[in-house]
DNA sequence: GCATATTATGAGCAATCACTCGTATTTCTT
DNA sequence: AAGAAATACGAGTGATTGCTCATAATATGC
């Protein structure tokens, strides 16, 4: 009955740099996979040779299988409410339009850094058994739009955000799967379903 | 070089009605596996068991797994575009925002009928190898909206289509996931991102 | 009723899967 | 330099996978 791990999906802390390289390097590695082959062939042995690593090695950092998956979808959790809350913080002083603005850049360029990648840890999560921090994760990107809505006099703040949240992240995984470089003139096509759905003129 | 086969997914065709019923419970089995437990649950022995069938009778009319996912892709494809094509003849001589109502309406029914099996068959058509004559059903849906759009003056039809039907199935899809019940106020709010991505007053 | 096509069966095969464990190597501490 | 701790290794485990094939059961045509 000790101090519980930081981190359940870790089995074994890296404690010297090269054991962190290691699990970067099985990330990353995951990742690449995910992005140009799909779940389907996200398999540990895959991971491990492409990663130019062990499978025992990839087994003392991660207990399952699924544990990368899950470290990976935090990770772009994060990094995505990294930006956007960043982005509400630039933007207080600035009216709604400005602020939406910020919100589709952000989760755009987001999504369109990896779509295959962004595809796959979706599809993922949605199948995975649920798991409590992922979950969290997930309502605090909803959170941080609903507020910003609020704050601007949106009705239904929460069902706003995440219809904003799944209409963009519709248009931006259609746009990658067509194989779509110009992201200004996508991004502009969803401001103008945002504002619509917004009831802000165009 | 005599008649190609009709069906390249279906290894032998069946002569009996006994037959295609087996086709058909293995096809409904399919789908079952796919909404409830996900593209990892689909195996082939999984869907001869909960099909109540041998895993030789499966192999008699599927030369692979991947083509039971392909048949099941076409038959939801080929039913959307039915229900577009219905809706446009109907809408032919109604203004554009009712006619717009109308695909959106069917592509949420479509879509919410089985949310979990749209999914997973959408994830797993683009991890597949490309199929053209997926492909083409695809690009039929783009089709039959970018026409009736075109009609009615819309300028780039073609890019209007593709965004508007991924809008809404992101839409739909967040709305399955949620566990969203009430279909109509899911469709208003859709309707109202269309409107505006249309440049249709609300 | 009999011959022939059609359909159904399921044990079992080779391949692959997620994952373990005994051992070797490298790094840290002193 | 030497012992301890951390890291890396990969052959090998049992389970599961997609799929085959020899055989049995059923339906059809005459």
């Amino acid at each position: 009955m000790s101090s519980s791990p930081p981190f359940i999906n870790v089995r074994k802390q890296p404690r010297q740099a090269r054991s962190s390289a290691t699990v970067e390097t099985i990330l990353e590695a995951s990742a690449r996979i995910l992005e140009t082959r799909g779940l389907a062939a996200f398999t540990t042995n895959a991971v491990a040779e492409r990663a130019g690593v062990s499978v025992g090695s990839l087994y003392q950092y991660f207990p399952t299988k699924e544990a990368i998956l899950t470290l990976l979808i935090r990770r772009k959790r994060e990094a995505l409410i990294a930006a956007l809350e960043s982005e509400r913080a630039r933007a207080d002083h600035r009216g709604l339009k400005c602020m939406v603005d910020g919100f589709v850049h952000a989760a755009l360029v987001h999504q369109l850094e990896r779509p295959g990648l962004s595809r796959s840890l979706e599809y993922a999560e949605a199948t995975l058994p649920i798991n409590a921090e992922t979950e969290v994760l997930k309502r605090s990107i909803i959170v941080i739009v609903a507020e910003a809505l609020s704050m601007h006099g949106i009705a239904e703040p929460q069902t706003s955000a995440r219809d904003l949240a799944a209409l963009t992240r519709g248009m931006a995984d259609a746009g990658g799967l067509f194989g779509e470089t110009d992201l200004a003139s996508l991004e502009q096509r969803i401001r103008r379903a945002v504002y619509g759905y917004l009831g802000l003129g165009a």
